[in-house]
RNA sequence: GGUCGCUUAGCUCAGUGGUAGAGCACUACAAUGACACUGUAGGGGUCACAGGUUCAAAUCCUGUAGCGACCACCA
């Protein structure tokens, strides 16, 4: 056998991968008559390269399509890229100022054309890096959110809901980045508490009857000051709501009005109001028709023609404040937590802004996904986030879906001449519709990405020009993601697939955890935390990499990503090589056949795998993939390794007697490395190609999920060779307290009490001579008794009694204190009457295994004299 | 402020009512015919805290604390 003794990863992953792809593995058969199940991937940002997160996320669902395959499914995994709008903008806004060059001189067409140089670019290291990761993902049908076909679902959409009123355009106050000068969703803000100050500032009664204190963080907006309000419940203020106030440095005549908003808690009580700078501000205009003049432009200075105009706002902040100290308006500054919204993208402090901007109504569109939640048609993992979900949901509000870009899709809707807008697939259409008022010009502004991406699902698929594969398509199986995308995708999927299919997008939602760094602390490329997949890949494969993340993926809201751990996996990856090596090099090129007699060790280890089945396909069926690969683990390393292939040398090493042991050891790991294949497809794969036998495939990747015979469940095969096991535990130990050489072999031991055949076992797996049914009279001996047995070492030459005293002392300790636990437990007449009865039975017997070891212990000491 | 989650061995985490577990780390021993990326043995835990339910609680209930995530308009 050509296999070396370490395994190496990066001589076998690139290989199956492509040998796969070549025997067309990745597609799905149509016109099967296999179940179908399908998967559209949560497309990736064409913004650079995949993260540590994306080694989960997408090994996940190949994980998922392998383990469908092997169940008999017609899988069909869809991948694809999302054209981020805002992400990828920015990112190559920035590489082409590095260069030198400024978008805004390129102009619209010539950037956009950079744009998708780009997506060239990173579209190919993105693929290049899901092969590398051995996703078996269906290329021949990759999407990307700017397709063709893709742009027509996309305006589809948009014309549809404009027609029928679900979109509108108006003013509100949006997040607004100065320096991407775009509105952003708040998806792409962070919330941040930073240090700042709270400005006290007179405000006079115009008619010089005193003033109002008004508490603000941000004095500039000032300028955009139309009233101040007061709450009516606030007593401080009776009699001078209605009162005329003058604002300070501009002179502006302002009402001081009363409103439910302010808090009067709060310092003062008195809120300056500026509708156009402040959301909450914004709503109180609304219900006292307010004037909302904006005073910040774009790029967050001051338009308004004042002394301060064309200062940033924090340059007017400074300067607002010395003047308004200077004129005596200034009360007092006060040290304060600010809460601010911060741009992800740029990190610019996000300027809430009055702008003119496209919505969409959410309320009706919420109702069925509301629904098909609650009814259980879409079922969340881990369960907990249905929840977050519907509390979004059931508190929609309408969103703001224009973007001022120019990456993206941009708006369909056309004007005419005399300002009337209409939604159209172009502007022909839109010419149409106007009749004889001519189109004069397009909308701007670009969709907001996550529009576009909300029709992943079946847009990837062909609608609206084709609609064949939805019926067996559609709904898809499963959407995995993470947490940080439920509002804006997961929940815009649902109720564009609603709306637009009139069918749930995905019938499961599972959640995967966040990878953070060892210490806890979030993964990302600016703090320079994030770890490259591609590095580790390179130094341990994608196998060790995979079991790394997804040995640790279960309902749990984190991982931590550390290097040990994949040492661990790369160890694991080893251990199985090196198993299988082993099998193979003992088969020499032989079939084993199955044998009419299995012994009870043999019986034991199919049972261990039966057990083992049951229980990694239950846990892939969850989605819990940590309890899929604790199993099989243990399975392999201990049980299977360890155990059965070390009880087994013996008859190994007899010709006429090895073919039992081979066929169990193969039986077991061809099974094992099937239901491992989806965690590890590479290695299974190499190996699978090794093994001996009849009814192969092709691939392992295209065999069936191992059916596990019914007569495989042994449980009084189980509990026989547990305790034969327990046994040799306890000689080994003694052996160990003797200080005697592990493994070198002791010529003679003695035991007392019916092994039930377990005699070999013992002698091989505690590396003894001779084992002899007898007392081992007239000898020095050093005893042990579990199991209803009892264990003799005879002592060669001088031993160090004590050490060996002070061990018994602390035995018997332990058992004396669990025997008196025990037997109050049984003294209980009410535990008697109401444990169960098994329970009660259990614990019958367990005291009086105590009670025997107990008095055999204190005759042994006895005798040692310790 | 609200919601959700977490708190178990030095570390990372399993464990949904019946004598506390795994991997790693640590200690001792072992170049033995699959594997030193190995094997054998060992030390190490008042299961965050306080109440309650129960014959019996790491596990169920209530509360508290610390950490984390999300939601929220405190100027």
């Amino acid at each position: 056998m050509e296999l070396t003794s370490k395994y190496d990863a990066s001589l076998v992953e690139a290989k199956w991968y492509q040998a796969w792809e070549a025997a067309g593995l990745f597609q799905s058969q149509p016109g099967s008559s296999k179940p179908s199940y399908t998967i559209t991937i949560p497309p990736p940002n064409i913004t650079g390269s995949l993260h540590m997160g994306h080694s989960l996320c997408y090994p996940i669902q190949d994980l998922i399509g392998r383990f469908k395959r092997l169940r008999g499914y017609s899988v069909l995994i869809i991948p694809g890229q999302d054209h981020a709008g805002i992400a990828t903008q920015s990112v190559v806004s920035k590489q082409l100022k590095q260069q030198g060059i400024q978008p805004a001189e390129l102009g619209r067409d010539k950037f956009v054309e950079k744009v998708w140089e780009w997506r060239q670019i990173s579209g190919d290291t993105i693929i290049q890096q899901f092969r590398l990761l051995g996703c078996a993902f269906d290329w021949s049908k990759s999407r990307f959110t700017l397709d063709d076909d893709y742009v027509t679902a996309v305006l589809t959409v948009f014309i549809d809901w404009f027609n029928k009123g679900l979109i509108y355009r108006g003013k509100r106050v949006v997040n607004w980045d100065p320096v991407l000068q775009t509105s952003v969703s708040d998806i792409e803000t962070e919330r941040k508490t930073i240090n700042g100050k709270l400005y006290h500032v007179r405000y006079p009664f115009q008619d010089g009857s005193g003033e109002v204190i008004v508490a603000t963080t941000r004095p500039e907006t000032m300028l955009g000051d139309v009233a101040v309000a007061v709450n009516p419940s606030d007593s401080r203020y009776d009699g001078l709501v209605g009162k005329t106030l003058l604002l300070p440095l501009l002179n502006r005549e302002i009402p001081l009005l009363a409103d439910p908003y302010p808090d009067p808690e709060f310092g003062t009580g008195a809120v300056k109001i500026t509708p156009a700078h402040d959301p909450n501000d914004y709503e109180v205009g609304r219900r006292h028709n307010l004037e909302m003049p904006v005073v910040l432009d774009p790029k967050a200075k001051v338009c308004l023609p004042c002394k301060y105009e064309g200062m940033d706002r924090y340059e007017a902040r400074k300067a607002i404040v010395a003047d308004l100290e200077e004129q005596g308006f200034l009360v007092k500054v006060e040290d304060h937590q600010i809460p601010i919204l911060v741009s992800e993208r740029s990190g610019e402090v996000i300027e809430p802004l009055l702008s003119e901007q496209w919505f969409v109504k959410q309320t009706e569109l919420a109702a069925p996904g509301i629904e098909a939640v609650r009814s259980g048609k879409i079922n969340f993992v881990p369960e907990r986030y249905g929840k977050v979900y519907l509390d979004w949901m059931e508190n929609i509000r309408d969103c703001c879906i224009s973007r001022q870009l120019w990456w993206g899709h941009r708006i369909p809707v056309y004007y005419t001449d005399s300002g009337q807008a209409f939604a159209a697939l172009n502007q022909e259409d839109a010419q149409r519709q106007a009749g004889t008022d001519p189109i004069v010009r397009q909308d701007e502004d670009v969709l907001d990405t996550w529009f576009s991406s909300g029709l992943w699902p079946f847009a990837v698929q062909g609608w609206p020009q084709s609609e064949e594969n939805l019926p067996d398509r559609y709904p898809t199986d499963v959407l995995v993601t993470d947490r940080n995308i439920i509002y804006l995708w997961v929940a815009r999927m649902i109720m564009m697939g609603m709306d637009f299919i009139g069918e749930i997008p995905f019938k499961d939602v599972c959640i995967h955890a966040t990878v953070m760094t060892e210490d806890g602390r979030r993964m990302s490329k600016s703090l320079g935390t994030g770890v490259d997949p591609t590095e580790v890949i390179e130094k341990i494969g994608a196998d060790a990499l995979r079991y790394t993340l997804l040995s640790q993926a279960g309902t749990n809201q984190e991982i931590r990503y550390s290097e040990r751990r994949t040492e661990d996996a790369r160890n694991f990856c080893n251990k199985i090589w090196n198993a299988a090596r082993f099998i193979l090099m003992n088969l020499e090129g032989q079939t084993p056949t199955k044998p009419d007699h299995l012994e009870i060790v043999d019986q034991w280890l199919l049972s261990r795998l039966a057990a083992t089945e049951a229980q990694v396909r239950e846990a892939y069926e969850a989605y819990d993939f940590q309890r899929a690969a604790a199993p099989l683990y243990q399975f392999f390393w201990s049980e299977l390794c360890d155990w059965y292939i070390e009880v087994s040398k013996s008859r190994l090493n007899d010709p006429s007697q090895k073919n039992t042991p081979l066929w169990v050891m193969t039986t077991a790991i061809r099974s094992f490395l099937i239901m491992l294949h989806p965690i590890m497809p590479h290695i299974t794969e190499e190996l699978y190609a090794h093994l001996p036998g009849e009814n192969k495939a092709p691939f392992i990747m295209s065999e069936a999920w191992p059916e596990v015979p019914a007569e495989f469940h042994n449980a009084s095969a189980e509990q026989t060779v547990e305790r034969w096991f327990n046994l040799v535990r306890a000689l080994r130990a003694l052996r160990a307290d003797l200080d005697l050489d592990p493994k070198k072999e002791i010529p003679i031991a003695y035991f007392e009490g019916d092994l039930a055949g377990g005699e070999e076992v013992l002698r091989t797996q505690a590396w003894i001579g001779q084992l002899i049914h007898g007392t081992g009279d007239n000898q020095k001996l050093v005893s042990t008794t579990l199991e209803g047995i009892d264990l003799h070492l005879p002592v060669e030459g001088v031993i160090d009694l004590d050490r060996l005293g002070a061990k018994l002392a602390t035995e018997e300790l332990k058992l004396s204190a669990d025997f008196e636990k025990i037997s109050q437990r049984l003294e209980n007449p009410q535990f008697i009457e109401r444990a169960k009865p098994e329970i009660v039975e259990k614990e019958k017997a367990l005291v009086e295994d105590l009670e025997d070891r107990l008095t055999k212990i204190r005759a042994r000491r006895a005798l040692l004299g310790v």
